[in-house]
DNA sequence: CAACATACGGAACGGCGTTCCGGTTGCCAA
DNA sequence: TTGGCAACCGGAACGCCGTTCCGTATGTTG
């Protein structure tokens, strides 16, 4: 059920074998240089290490953001599902908040280039951008409603707004150590508590 | 006071004045691209622009970083010289640095791309990011100083970390009008203040 | 085994930053 | 005024990028 399309009978009447190979050495291929040299490595150098041409790329994948998605789907999916365990085992919904931000940030500095990528505003990292935003803002906002309901943070700021600052902070944190994004993450979040 | 070079005896032998020309052209150029296509601006296009050859800009400036600066070098220089006088006018030290830190956001947030070009890692932008730091990080740390001395903000966040925090947030605001980096940085600057 | 849809590889395209170099032009000395 | 030279200019050229296109190869099905 994690899988990019399932339930109800395949419409989709099956892919030809090697179509099939070839995807998921494109996705284990970009997974592995997105390690070595970031979300913006070289399309070819992906095509090369998965031993297909760049063709085969844009055919399984439209645009390098379609690939970026399907390499981190289960992640960010299971970032989304941390949320309301979070807010159900946490002694209160702000440390629910807290803890979940924790989390988008552990995923977001362990991956290099994609907090930029998921600002950049090039029309090839829509996709990108909108299924982030599709399946964490819902998670953020339960998570910011039930803090505000108990009285434990300001409504100052919507889901989307605290996701995006999330992001920008984590924009280059691990190429420089003299730069914590976890800290400034942790003073964003502090300075939404009521005072 | 406020030039390029001045004061001591002239050690550049003057230049020509076509090299003078072409030189305040491409500034002037290079500033109404930047408010039209932002910061990443094509060079080509600037130069089209001034009424110059491409080579004539990387004379001028050696990279695209040196011509941003060269562009904003004003800019940045009455940033920097408004941090002390803040802190001279201002109720506390506390108050300063958060008005200080509004300056510059209103700076980051006017130049389209700027922000994001100030993280960038690219070996081209190194000229920029060192320029920034030099000029700014000694002013804010002397407002960071003062406000941890008076016992306001909690010591925790060097200035280097808090200007590329803020300088984060910036990223994108303007081109996306649900995204309010102001608030944002407020929020930090708020959870930075003692509870 | 044939024949056809499907998928493949990589050349080709347009755009980018940057470099290079043959031609031009401002400047100063004669 | 003019000659000559250093300084400067424009834009072609280079290498890298993402993306598209198409002739060819191959899995699949009857």
């Amino acid at each position: 059920m994690a899988d990019i399309d399932s339930g109800s009978a395949q419409p989709a009447p099956r892919k030809r074998a090697d179509a099939r190979r070839n995807e998921r050495a494109l996705l284990d291929a970009a997974a592995a240089a997105f390690v070595t040299s970031g979300v913006d490595v070289p399309v070819r150098d992906i095509a090369v290490r998965a031993g297909v041409g760049v063709g085969t790329i844009y055919r399984h994948f439209p645009s390098r953001a379609d690939l970026i998605v399907a390499v981190y789907r289960h992640q960010i999916e299971a970032c989304a599902e941390a949320g309301p365990a979070l807010l159900a085992d946490s002694d209160t919904p702000y440390a629910a908040l807290a803890r979940w931000i924790d989390l988008f940030v552990d995923f977001l500095v362990t991956k290099h280039g994609l907090a930029a990528a998921l600002q950049s505003d090039d029309a090839a990292f829509q996709t990108l951008h909108a299924y982030f935003l599709d399946r964490l803002v819902p998670v953020c906002d339960q998570l910011l409603d039930a803090a505000v309901a108990a009285g434990e943070i300001r409504p100052d700021l919507d889901a989307y707004g605290l996701l995006r600052g999330v992001g920008n902070l984590c924009i280059g944190a691990g190429n420089d150590p003299r730069y914590d994004a976890r800290r400034l993450v942790d003073l964003l979040v502090a300075g939404l508590g009521v005072r």
